[in-house]
DNA sequence: ACGTATTTTCCTGGTT
DNA sequence: GAACCAGGAAAATACG
């Protein structure tokens, strides 16, 4: 009991810590509750004494909940003193803890900075350490990865979580019906505030008209088709920041948009996403890489997609609608179907990035202008 | 300010 | 009939 959990009293804080440092202070307690909400994620007791998922990951590409992972495993290994941990040095991401020497580990890890070092570089050399300026930004690489973490972690807990079981978990997972254009100001986690397990909220009957062909997520509605009701109960017990934007909806009132992309609602409206915005988007964010992206780490993307065939770059979408939910919570679009996520897809196949795989659907293949997928690449 | 690249949205029509 | 697929057309947006 006492290593462990004053572990996880440790890295639960620094969780704390690293996900409140944007200035959003609506957001706080929604961040601080998501981590207590699935805390099992980063307790040790999760993953038993063998190393986690970041172990299977190139380094380079870690995310700094990967990190943090990484070094409480060596704590606990090592027997190391978790409290003489220097915090400010848990919060970084696979690439910086990549850029750091012999000495960087030792100061900021003490006595553990040498084991760490030794880890690190025997991992670098396993998963062939790449300069990962050849592939992409690796920023965009841990965004998509944190998505799916948030994914993840945005799950209320269940018993399935419980038992340690990830598979399947996004089967029982339902989408509400895309909301109206208001939404579209809203902060980068509305996309959680759309999930929520069949067992937590009792909607295991929802028309089966909703049923997703692959599988059995539920389909948000378009845009146009006015959907089922959403519940806006539901919506918002768990997440009252959102309650705001939620409750101007009202569906019924269906007029048609024009063309194109609806233009972006009042720029001051929303300090958060402006100031997020002010960095913006780095390079690299395409959506063919994004979907690279969720292919190339299998473990966390449960289920969304898969490889048909990992060598020449064949892959099948399994849950069209959530990757589309997942493309539109990154470019802060609530209104992504898999339909226009689709269209734009196919423009790829002009530009050889993707190749048309003729008579199957949901399959695509990456094309030659494509990049960072093959196993090669990745130093497999 | 303008052009280009990359979507996003909408739509019609075809296929599974 | 639902879910996809194909692409044309037009508009939005980021970026140089």
């Amino acid at each position: 009991m006492s290593t462990s959990s004053e572990l996880s009293r440790i890295l639960n804080t620094a969780n704390v810590t690293m996900y409140s440092t944007e200035p959003q202070p609506n957001l706080q307690p929604l961040h601080i509750s998501m981590v207590n909400r699935a805390p099992q994620l980063l307790d040790i007791s999760f993953y038993g004494t063998t190393a986690g998922p970041w172990n299977h990951v190139n380094p380079q590409y870690w995310t700094k909940k990967q990190v943090l992972e990484w070094i409480e495993y060596h704590v606990e290994e090592s027997k190391f003193d978790a409290s003489l941990l220097n915090m400010a040095y848990c919060s970084m991401d696979g690439s910086t803890l990549c850029h750091m020497n012999r000495e960087d580990f030792t100061m900021a890890f003490g006595t553990l900075g040498e084991r760490l070092h030794q880890n690190l570089e025997m991992l670098k050399a396993k998963h062939g350490h790449h300069q990962v300026d050849d592939l992409t930004d690796p920023r965009d690489l841990t965004e998509t990865y944190d998505l799916l973490n948030d994914f993840l972690l945005g799950l209320p807990q269940s018993p399935l979580l419980h038992d340690g079981q990830f598979g399947g978990l996004l089967d029982t997972v339902v989408v509400q019906p895309s909301p109206p254009q208001e939404r579209r100001d809203s902060d980068s986690y509305n996309f959680l505030t759309a999930y929520k397990t069949e067992i937590d909220n009792g909607y295991e009957s929802l028309p089966e008209s909703l049923q997703s062909s692959t599988g059995s997520f539920l389909n948000p509605s378009s845009p146009e088709s006015n959907g089922s009701d959403s519940d806006p109960e539901f919506l918002d017990m768990r997440y009252p920041v959102k309650t705001k934007s939620f409750e101007k909806q009202e569906r019924g009132e269906q007029k048609k948009r024009g063309r194109g992309r609806p233009p972006k609602l009042s720029r001051g409206s929303d300090q958060f996403t402006d100031s997020k915005k002010s960095k913006h988007t780095p390079r690299g964010t395409h959506l063919w890489e994004f979907i690279r992206d969720i292919l190339i780490h299998p473990e966390q993307n449960q289920g969304l997609m898969k490889w048909e065939d990992r060598r020449d770059g064949v892959f099948k979408f399994l849950k069209s609608e959530a990757v589309a939910q997942l493309w539109g919570q990154k470019k802060k679009n609530s209104s992504m179907t898999y339909e226009k996520l689709s269209r734009a897809m196919r423009y790829y196949y002009k530009r050889d990035i993707l190749e048309r795989v003729d008579g199957r659907r949901l399959v695509y293949k990456f094309g030659k202008n494509s990049s960072g997928w093959k196993l090669e690449e990745l130093g497999m």
